[in-house]
DNA sequence: CACTCTACCTGTGCGC
DNA sequence: TGCGCACAGGTAGAGT
């Protein structure tokens, strides 16, 4: 389940790393389930990508871009767009390889090296447009470089239940489930909390406890969660540990449902709400919970 | 505007 | 052993 900072990793991997895709040529392209493509058919999708050049890699929530310049080189620049939804994933691998079983998209590039977008349950959607904004006009501003600013005036555009808020893509894009539980966790505040009945410092902390949450995943390298999902090196404090103790105050952390979503939380740390207004601000101040 | 529900998918893990 | 089923969750779209 690649959120924010599972996608950062990715694009700061394909940009930076050892196998970088910057430069690299596109040789061949294999749709192997047309479903995948968003908006343009196989066979324009293939002619738009062939002999094109990887020119950067950026990201918007956890939407992938990736510029690419075609084959004559006065012909404007275009982009590949991938969302990895549920189960994608993105894999470099060496071109004798074959496909796998849920392989979706492969790309054989010039460096010997295919670009494979796997993705077993077939949510992953990928784009090819002009420009990046096709895909993302809908978004809010990217959840790990917001300011406090423009988050209090973006919350105080409305009345809403903090956890369905947080997992609002057009509010700020970025967070999914895993990092919403986690950064209400970091701030105490409850799932269910009116974000109208926010004082000014408790709008403070959650912006903080979601910067903060978001960079030390990031510097991780993504999540890790017992046995179920192991991107990074991030642990978490309250998702999917219902039933065991809070790491804070050792109260059991409970599971519920909020718009349809698991959540999770500690009922001592993140109290529920009065009704309207919400009491005192609260601060956790936690061990850093990253391992090595 | 806020919310709820459904559809899209398939591997996993449970109860029987 | 194996069957059926609930569950996981990001997003779009329809309905309340």
């Amino acid at each position: 389940m690649p959120e924010l900072p599972e996608v950062e990793s990715i694009a700061q991997a394909l940009r930076d790393g050892k196998l970088s895709l910057l430069a690299s040529c596109v040789q061949r392209v294999d749709v192997l389930w047309d479903g995948v493509l968003s908006g343009i058919s196989v066979v324009d999708f293939k002619r738009r990508l062939d002999r094109a050049v990887f020119r950067s890699i950026d990201r918007h929530g956890k939407y992938l871009l990736f510029g690419l310049d075609p084959a004559g080189s006065s012909v404007k620049r275009f982009f590949l767009v991938i969302h990895l939804r549920m189960t994608g994933r993105l894999v470099m691998s060496a071109a004798t390889d074959g496909h796998d079983r849920y392989n979706r998209l492969s790309l054989l590039l010039d460096n010997g090296t295919c670009l494979r977008f796997d993705d077993p349950r077939k949510f992953g959607r990928v784009w090819l447009v002009d420009e990046p904004s096709q895909v993302t006009a809908n978004l809010g501003p990217d959840a790990l470089t917001i300011g406090n600013e423009e988050f209090a005036v973006r919350l105080a555009a409305h009345q809403r239940q903090l956890k369905p808020l947080l997992l609002d893509q057009s509010f700020l894009a970025g967070i999914g489930n895993i990092y919403a539980d986690e950064s209400l966790f970091r701030c105490g505040l409850h799932p269910l909390t009116n974000s109208g009945d926010l004082s000014s410092s408790d709008v403070r902390r959650l912006h903080g406890a979601v910067a903060a949450v978001l960079k030390e995943a990031v510097a991780s390298q993504g999540a890790n969660i017992d046995g179920v999902f192991k991107a990074g090196r991030f642990i978490v404090n309250v998702y999917g540990r219902q039933g065991q103790p809070c790491p804070v105050c050792a109260t059991v952390i409970v599971k519920t449902r909020v718009g349809q979503r698991g959540t999770h939380f500690c009922p001592n740390c993140q109290p529920a709400p009065p009704g309207r207004r919400n009491q005192g601000s609260r601060c956790l101040t936690l061990p850093t919970m990253v391992v090595t």
